[in-house]
DNA sequence: ATTAGCACTCGCAAGTGGAGAGTGCTAAAA
DNA sequence: TTTTAGCACTCTCCACTTGCGAGTGCTAAT
């Protein structure tokens, strides 16, 4: 890869990215004047043709980056486009006027995400798995007076050390007594407080290990409710706006691929399983169009990055669009975003 | 409308529900043997053109009905489609086996009235304003032990009449204890219990209400606490499913038509508004077309019913379809879900 | 190594024409 | 008076053709 070809390569992904069309040897010679001609600038895009980088749509039309091209792109050629002050600003406004709900915040995320983007926003509630019990707290909720019929609930709140808050109904049998709830609750907060959910499910799963907890025998009815008060729906939840942006992409001109897409989004559980086994690694991370694992997802590329509270990553966040992307600048915006993000968490949690 | 009349228009409906292009009058000849000519029924459709019923797209094309047309027909033709018993197993175990969270409900019954209907379902939460306040906890958090700069902060925990909890965190200022915190739980909940979060509202609002309230003279911080623990965001959320069923749907081919309706679905703040101003009502109301007043929905209709809690109106569900819309089907559908819904909550919540 | 020139290829848009579906009208039949 | 058969007319849709423009690859000259 001589300069030529670098300065070729980043003319036609630059000029692709404008006009969606395949980008012809002249119009490089115009608008990029290299100081050499078409001609030359011909046998180089054959070149690079040839590396893989580009490909001709039909014979006669100009050149279109091929996905290995964009990866060379991104990975060795582009470089991360600075944001302008007011997008900064933009960006730390609308997440600074959050108010303290942790589902507020994502919710707003996505959407400022795909607001500066124009692409799709998303983003991951962190795995609770891996959360750290910070507090547990059962409030017992009477029954209706007007109700003859009685039923025991608790609402249990799960505070985790993340700042996540996770409440549910918990059927109580009748013969445990408000006494008996707060004296679990003292018993499991004590006991329970600093293990993950993970670690805390398997506990009590095990009814040797209640028993060592609560340090005496128990009755089946305590033994259910604390599984009961443990047992949440764990999934992944995604936040995820701005799907009608790709309406503006002539990519997604054919219904078909349109539909193939939103079908696709639509099963969130699907794309939190990719994305969050891709979390590990921490940094912005750029999956280019068949990249992407799931079928629907070839002509997109995902830039994701991960969101932390006090230096523990606990989600995902990231822009979704046409393998035709700006990805320098998008890659600013989503590492940008959740550097901020971050620190509001770090502060209304 | 003699009857003859009410028997063509009911079989140009069911045919464009169909076929999704103007009927002809051979055609109902044919499949809706009526026991009269081409001839008679095109004299037929063209009375009904004239009642306003009926369209032709063209000149020389079949006729379509308007949506005068629909509204004859769902208010005085249709009769509503008892769902078959499969359909009626299929809502209630799925709304059967979903665990106890508000939340978790509420999305599972948007996604059910998607499936069901192969329309876009959707699910309105409760109007919080009007909620009861059935107990509120406040749960003071520490700050981290490994960060010097103390921060206070209290997760305050409502649990309103109607099963809703809201939990948000709310900053404290630094000269409450944790045992004024749980003085003024105690005082808050002996006093604004079973009054609406509109009423608790104003009353925290007015400092010197608060006093009554508190029987005392109240230093600022308690006063600012307080309000901070009922400012909670109390937009309407909408969750909504399905909207890839629309692609299915001839009227839909035209990418601008539906890039105008799924944007105007993103604005789900909007879609909020207009649906829950009509809520007082109780029963299924259908909206047909233009009646719906914001633009973009003039191709669609909105089918809605308001689930319930022991009684009291919670919030509002439905489909929203193309105005060609199978509607007794879709009555029938909205109408049970909403039954079965409010079955759930006044189990689980 | 680069450039100018030329023949060639291909997609796209506009124009054309025929088939099919459906109507309204009129005159005959019930 | 109501219903029906027949006919001329209208309009859309689809397939087909054609010309234009953009862009290439190749060759020969610089």
């Amino acid at each position: 890869m001589d300069f030529r070809k670098r300065e070729v390569l980043e003319a036609i992904i630059d000029c692709y990215n404008q006009t969606a069309t395949p980008v012809g040897s002249r119009t490089i010679e115009r608008q990029y004047g290299m100081g050499v001609s078409a001609a030359t600038i011909r046998n180089t895009m054959a070149d690079l043709e040839e590396l893989g980088y580009l490909t001709q749509p039909h014979p006669s039309a100009g050149r279109v980056p091929t996905e290995i091209g964009y990866r060379v792109y991104v990975d060795t050629l582009m470089e991360a486009e600075e944001l302008s002050g007011k997008e900064k600003k933009l960006i730390q406004e609308r997440c600074a006027s959050l108010d303290g709900s942790f589902e507020g915040i994502i919710e707003q995320t996505s959407k400022i995400l795909s607001e500066i983007s124009h692409y799709i926003g998303f983003v991951l509630t962190p795995e609770l798995h891996d959360s750290i019990l910070r507090r547990l707290e059962l409030i017992p909720i009477d029954g209706d007076s007007d109700n003859s019929e009685y039923r025991g609930k608790v609402l249990a709140v799960l505070l985790m050390a993340s700042g996540v808050v996770k409440n549910h109904i918990v059927s109580v049998s009748k013969d445990l007594s408000d006494k008996d709830i707060r004296r679990i609750s003292r018993v499991l907060n004590e006991k329970l407080v600093g293990l993950s959910l993970r670690r805390i499910q398997q506990i009590s799963h095990d009814t040797a290990n209640l028993k060592a907890i609560f340090d005496t025998d128990l009755p089946d009815s305590i033994v259910a409710f604390t599984r009961d008060t443990f047992s949440l729906n764990q999934e992944i939840h995604v936040y995820l706006e701005g799907a009608s942006n790709f309406f503006s992409h002539p990519e997604f001109l054919e219904v078909d691929k349109m539909e193939r897409l939103f079908r696709l989004l639509e099963q969130k559980q699907q794309i939190a399983e990719l994305l969050s086994s891709q979390q590990s690694t921490r940094g912005i991370q750029v999956v280019i169009g068949s990249e992407n694992k799931y079928e629907g997802m070839e002509m997109c590329s995902v830039v994701h990055s991960c969101y932390t509270n006090r230096g523990n990553v606990l989600g995902t966040i990231g822009v979704i669009g046409p393998t035709r992307m700006q990805y320098p600048r998008v890659v600013s915006i989503v590492d940008f975003t959740a550097q901020v993000m971050s620190q509001v968490f770090e502060h209304t949690l």
